[in-house]
RNA sequence: GGGCGGUUAGCUCAGUUGGUAGAGCGCAACAUUGACGUUGUUGAUGUCACAAGUUCGAAUCUUGUACCGCCCACCA
């Protein structure tokens, strides 16, 4: 017997040892995986963002994708799992350029472009290392032979590919449009990086001016000397009488000249029913202009500060503004009344900056644009929608799909460019010719830059989901026709959180049935949100965060992962504690216990003998065949928090307790045959749990494993699932 | 405002097609030192949120109510 078994069980020196040999055995990569392996199965790992270390959310995806991977293995199949990470633009930029501040106190203009790329990359760098070192903590058996990155060489000629083709379909355009600015960020963001936040504001109730007939509500005064119009409902007695009218009047000594038009948009029970338009500072009020031919005047810049108006006003900040005007109003005797609402405030999700609505020229995806696939008429909407209409790919759990098509159905234009310097950059260049020297009449978009003089390339980058959007397939080779994108798309399944089921989800699906007119996976599995035990989000600022290495310092990953498993049903968030994971280190230990006495007690047992079985043991073999069954069912059905459960409570309290128990007399009796069938039983029962058990907690089991009689010359990871029959 | 979940033992949660409820932790008592004290045995605690309905039978299906949580939304 192994000296090592003598000793109680010691993750800490275990694990790391048990990762190198799985590593060096090659087995990670489908190509090296021994016997004749038909079927595949794919997943590609959601890549963590380069911008720190992982936490506890990312190492139940982990452990999840690790033990769907494993089963998959050990079930015969060729399997890959590609790892990679993230560059996440905006937050890894955001992030060193904090830091550079901070130390520096330089911003990013006075680096300059290259610089502050150079100091990003090395941060990535950096990160990218540690994070790969804690996915191997965690016990991942992935292919890191196929590695990818989001912004390495590869996937940005998979973005110029994608960009250039929709660009030459008309889905991608640039526009002149209302976007979501953030003032802190300085770049423009899409409408699902907006986060609302519930704030008190007062909404005020004035007129511009005097001899204004209409008053008007408003939670922001100083966007009014943006005003161009004021709107009221076409069926609005009250105001009927005024609309078609013009009026001049000076408001806060800002000159306005305001139609009264009449547009089905505005609410007549809200306010006094009438709208002040303000179209360059307003979604809504922009189309309202569009609509009725309104002028759109810009008051507010890019640093959120008033561009009009005398020295009350002009390049303060907004807020400041505000109170300028509220003065003014009172002053002038206009304000009528002030009330005390509950409003929700837009904010970028990465900065918490105050979004500002401003109209700029940007690049946009169209996704209600009509365009041609395979002979059809069809719209990026209706092919993001009818994979999971028609069942092609599955959600689990299945309620999801609701949440998913409310969210394509209110879907608009998806605003891509971003004026930030970390990112793919946009593959369009422009060029003035002499005849018109100043404005850029040529446009370019391509895979490589244009030949010729005097091209400058767009100064933006991307969305970062543009390039997590081409995932399944760049990770692949594509746009090559490699023999990897052949074999292993599409995926089989994709395992991630809710959270990002329109960010990345359903872009994914869109981007896939576009350029390759097939599913991204067949197969999606929301995780929940990982809490801490008051069932709290871990976040840095309440210092209830949980590092998985110190987790697997402290614990062993194995109990980790049973921890981040075991009661954890798909979509719903779960609890973990130290009180939970320590329990499975005592399972471990209990596992290590249970191998010290059977191995004592069959020194002399072959497996292959095959001896006449007692009726006992017989029973013994049939209930194990029922736990393999129902935990085969489980697995094959995503039902992972059963399936571990199950193996616990069969290893613990079935082996352990009773047929350990019962054996002791019988080992120490004299019935030979009683005995020798006995000690074939708990050997082969010991081994089969050891294989249910691995994909759940693998370093501890791949241990045992080499520590088996005659298994020690083979890996676990490799071995076949056990079939019920024996 | 719209949508989606949840409400089961002190705590955390299971309960896959309807057959009068389970696990882990915790708690109580007892046992025991050759697999394991990171142990074993035994035990207690639940009108399964509330109301109505379908059914021979409902935690499980239907409808409604209450509370909690989450997501979405251009009422200024």
């Amino acid at each position: 017997m192994d000296p090592k078994l003598l000793k109680p069980y010691d993750p800490a020196s275990t694990e790391s040892r048990v990762y190198k040999k799985w590593e060096e055995s090659g087995y990670f990569n489908p190509d090296n995986l021994p016997g004749d392996r038909k079927e595949v199965f794919t997943i590609v790992m959601p890549p963590p963002n380069v911008t720190g270390i992982l936490h506890m959310g990312h190492a139940m995806m982990l452990t999840v994708e690790d033990i769907i991977i494993r089963y998959q293995r050990m079930l015969g199949k060729k399997t890959l799992w590609i790892p990679g990470t993230d560059h996440a633009a905006i937050a890894t930029q955001s992030k060193v350029e904090k830091e550079i501040y901070k130390k520096e106190g330089k911003n990013r203009h006075d680096l300059g472009r290259e610089e502050l790329l150079t100091r990003i990359r090395q941060f990535a760098k950096e990160s990218h290392d540690t994070i790969a070192s804690q996915i191997k903590v965690i016990g991942s058996s992935c292919d890191w032979s196929r590695e990818a990155f989001t912004l390495d060489n590869k996937r940005n000629l998979a973005v110029n590919t994608v960009f250039k083709k929709m660009y030459a379909d008309g889905l991608i355009y640039r526009g002149h449009r209302i976007v979501n600015w953030d003032p802190k960020g300085q770049t423009t963001i899409s409408d699902d990086e907006i986060v609302y936040e519930e704030r008190k504001g007062i909404l005020y109730t004035f007129k511009y001016d005097k001899d204004f007939p209409i008053a008007i509500s408003t939670t922001r005064p100083e966007t009014k000397v943006g005003d161009t119009a004021v709107a009221v409902h076409p069926d609005d007695e009250r105001y009927k009488k005024y609309v078609g009218k013009e009026y001049d009047v000076e408001f806060c000594g800002v000159p306005l000249h305001l139609k009264i038009i009449a547009d089905k948009e505005v609410d007549k029970e809200f306010g006094t029913g009438a709208l002040g338009v303000t179209p360059a500072h307003s979604q809504i009020d922009w189309i309202i202009a569009e609509r009725h031919d309104l002028p759109k005047k810009q008051v507010i810049n890019e640093f959120a500060k008033m561009t009009v108006g005398d020295d009350r006003i002009l390049n303060k900040k907004t807020t400041e503004a505000r109170a300028v005007i509220v003065e003014w109003l009172k002053a002038e005797d206009l304000l009528q009344e002030e009330k005390e609402v509950t409003q929700n405030i837009s904010t970028a999700e990465r900065t918490g900056g105050i979004v500002e609505p401003l109209p700029k020229l940007q690049w946009f995806i169209a996704v209600n644009k009509e365009f041609t696939k395979n002979g059809k008429t069809t719209t990026l909407k209706k092919i993001t929608k009818e994979p999971i209409e028609k069942g092609e790919i599955k959600i689990i759990p299945d309620y999801f799909s609701k949440t998913y098509f409310h969210w394509i159905d209110n879907l608009n234009d998806w605003c891509i460019s971003r004026q930030i310097w970390y990112g793919h950059r946009i593959p369009v260049w422009y060029r003035s010719t002499s005849l018109t020297a100043g404005k850029d009449d040529e446009i370019y978009c391509g895979i490589e830059a244009p030949e010729g003089e005097g091209w400058k390339q767009d100064e933006d980058t991307l969305d970062t989901w543009f390039s997590s959007a081409l995932w399944t397939f760049s990770t692949l080779g594509w746009p090559e026709k490699t023999k990897d994108l052949e074999t292993y798309h599409p995926t089989d399944v994709l395992e991630t959180g809710y959270e990002i089921i329109f960010f990345w989800v359903a872009r994914m699906i869109m981007m896939t049935e576009y350029n390759l007119g097939t599913i991204p996976f067949k197969n999606v599995y929301f995780h929940g949100t990982v809490r801490d035990a008051k069932g709290r989000r871990m976040s840095k600022s309440l210092g209830n965060g949980m590092d998985p290495i110190e987790v697997a310092n402290k614990f062993g990953m194995d109990a980790g992962r049973m921890a981040l498993v075991v009661g954890t049903a798909p979509g719903t968030d779960s609890k973990i504690s130290e009180d939970k994971i320590k329990g499975y280190k005592h399972f471990a230990n209990k596992i290590w216990n249970i191998t010290r006495f059977v191995l004592s007690s069959t020194t002399d047992t072959d497996l292959d003998s095959n001896p006449t079985l007692e009726e006992n043991d017989e029973k013994i073999i049939n209930e194990l065949n029922k736990t393999i069954e129902d935990v085969t069912a489980d697995l094959d059905n995503y039902r992972f928090y059963m399936a571990s459960e199950k193996i616990y409570h069969y290893i613990w309290h079935t082996f352990a307790d009773i047929i350990i128990e019962e054996s002791k007399p019988i080992l120490s009796g004299d019935n030979l045959a009683q005995k020798t069938s006995r000690q074939w039983t708990l050997l082969y029962t010991l081994k089969t749990s050891l294989k249910i058990l691995h994909p759940f907690m693998p370093f501890i089991t791949e241990e045992i494993w080499s520590m088996m009689p005659k298994e020690n010359e083979t890996m676990l990871m490799v071995e076949s699932w056990p079939k019920t029959k024996i």
